[in-house]
DNA sequence: CTGAAAGCGCTAACAA
DNA sequence: TTGTTAGCGCTTTCAG
């Protein structure tokens, strides 16, 4: 009788011998091919129960020249906001049968070079970046690989990368003209280091409403914050600093809110009596704070979905003929802005004077 | 001259063939092994870099039986605890040249089976498992197959896979003590559903408490959860019409305490003059709150790690001879228990009339 | 110091 | 309907 070795997992030559067949017809059965006998497929099935026989998925992709796995490359796991794509990127791939790696960069730029490398070196299918700050030069190197590459809530300057985008621009326009529209004339804006990308789009778009002329008199202040709740308390305690009379901060993200909340209740200002918060990316926690907290939503999930589909398209594509197009320059449909959608709630309300 | 084809990476044939070696060669100096002369080198080196060249980790997967692959099964990413999970093992694995391949379950036990068949397919080097609710038919079937497996704060009942736990019971003792010390003697604890064996443990510690002897006449009521701050609200307002004279409620974690929280604001009820709330696992969460969130503190970090280095150590294990250690049973060392500790914070206090 | 050759586990012509 | 064979891209004896 002819005994497994121990600690080795059974292999299509293992369940050909017991089956009494060759390895093509192991494989047939295994494919679900029509052309075999039901008995002999009877035959071939009982060895694979017998042997727990399970594919080597190692050696399928080395032939096939594909791993249905998708590399997942995000800026900080830590951060509420990622959660939230990495489910939907998961979702989506999973439901067409690939799996994800995962990259959590950790908010170190040459963590991510690592990981890019080793996304390359293990052949993943396509890899999706959703970082908040992709280096520039990143984004040169990605566009000389081969692998499909598709970007989440960023671009990379220069490189022509697919990428879906929430309209961080409107969102900030949004933002503002909610407090504008509530009667604040004295506004702050806590933003996030200039490396990101988003955060310019949102400082513009307070910026398009400050200047569109439908409210006149007011003063905006923006100070740096680091996206964080930690961060946030030392860049609140500056805004306030910097510009007293504000009665409406605007911060680039739900944690930045949260610090901004927290500072004020510890000066003893009301929010929103005193001062109204604005959060953005409206994260579950956003909804739990006291007072709730008022947010921009972005359709994260439609993101993640949005680029799992985009790679998994590309790649089929690929396998067409003639399919230089990746040399030519990309068009326009490559870059896609999701509408973002505010979620007013108990942070924000009128100035004290109102 | 001979070109690549458009779209297809760099082989380690068409290295050798452009620096004039065979593939052995360049394994070689790929491999960093000494026994090459230095010209020949140099010329492999400008070929690699002149194409671009990375090895196929697929490739090598198959000759070398190993993917430097880790598999981690989260139970629901989108749940605060489990980032700081993933990012640990993650760093753990990054360090050791692994990366890992998320699995997050969503709460749903037939993905969770689905997973994992995935990744054994994939034939990852390892799977770590920090599931709140392992089935046991899940457990049976790890035991039999030859990837090692190691729990992270969960058990498989029956199967004896190693794990690393947070002394969940120790947990529920401290949160007990600590607002039975305050003066407390009616307090409710919303649980989470039975398949979580955290939950029964940490049950079983606050009745380790409350049957102590120190505390004379306290009456404990339990009502169930789900572990997710709306699902807490219903709790506590079933827990409230049970025990409408409770003072301090001790919740199964931070978003429990979190809804419940919610609910007793939104009865006119004051955190913590009229009730106290503790939470449980310290996530980022329970400091922002309002107020701040008296918790219990577990090893998030250190287990990620411990998980991730019980693996790599039982890996290089397995090629030692006679390694058929997996059919004797399992000792205790496979089981480590770390202690946790209580954060006191602003939403404990004593009873009203104290 | 270097090359030839075998083989990891699988699939896909091509024959039979 | 089934088997034979030739690789996928790499590493590793074993010769030279």
């Amino acid at each position: 009788m002819h005994n497994l070795e121990v600690g080795r997992s059974a292999t299509i030559s293992d369940v050909a011998r017991r089956a009494g067949v060759s390895t093509a017809t192991v494989s047939r059965v295994i494919s679900g091919s029509t052309t075999v006998r039901a008995t002999t497929r009877a035959g071939v099935l009982a060895a694979v129960e017998a042997l727990g026989y399970r594919p080597s998925g190692v050696a399928r992709s080395l032939k096939l020249r594909t791993t249905h796995t998708l590399g997942l490359v995000v800026t900080d796991i830590a951060n509420p906001y990622f959660p939230q794509i990495v489910r939907a990127v998961e979702d989506a791939a999973l439901e067409r049968g690939h799996t994800v790696l995962l990259c959590d960069s950790a908010d170190d730029p040459s963590r991510e070079e690592t990981y890019l490398d080793l996304l390359i070196d293990r052949r993943v299918d396509g890899i999706v970046i959703a970082s908040s700050g992709l280096q520039a030069r990143h984004g040169d190197w990605l566009a000389t690989r081969t692998v499909p590459v598709v970007l989440v809530n960023c671009t990379a300057r220069g490189a022509a990368l697919p990428a879906i985008l929430s309209d961080n621009r409107a969102g900030g326009r949004l933002a503002a003209e909610h407090v504008l529209d509530l009667g604040h004339r004295r506004i702050g804006h806590i933003s996030a280091p200039p490396r990101n990308a988003a955060a310019g789009d949102r400082v513009a778009g307070i910026q398009d409403a400050v200047d569109s002329g439908r409210y006149p008199g007011v003063e905006l202040t923006v100070v740096e914050g680091d996206g964080q709740a930690e961060g946030a308390e030392a860049a609140t305690l500056a805004l306030l600093e910097r510009a007293p009379g504000v009665t409406a901060i605007l911060c680039y993200n739900d944690l930045t809110a949260v610090g901004a909340l927290r500072t004020l209740r510890g000066l003893g200002r009301r929010v929103p009596e005193d001062v109204s918060v604005v959060g953005y990316d409206d994260i579950p926690l956003a909804a739990w704070m006291e007072p709730p907290i008022t947010s921009v939503a972005q359709q994260t999930s439609a993101m993640g979905r949005w680029a799992v589909e985009r790679l998994l398209e590309r790649m089929a594509g690929e396998d067409e003929p003639g399919s230089d197009r990746r040399q030519l320059g990309e068009r326009s449909e490559n870059v896609v802005l999701l509408p973002v959608e505010l979620c007013v709630r108990g942070s924000t309300g009128p100035p004290p004077w109102a």
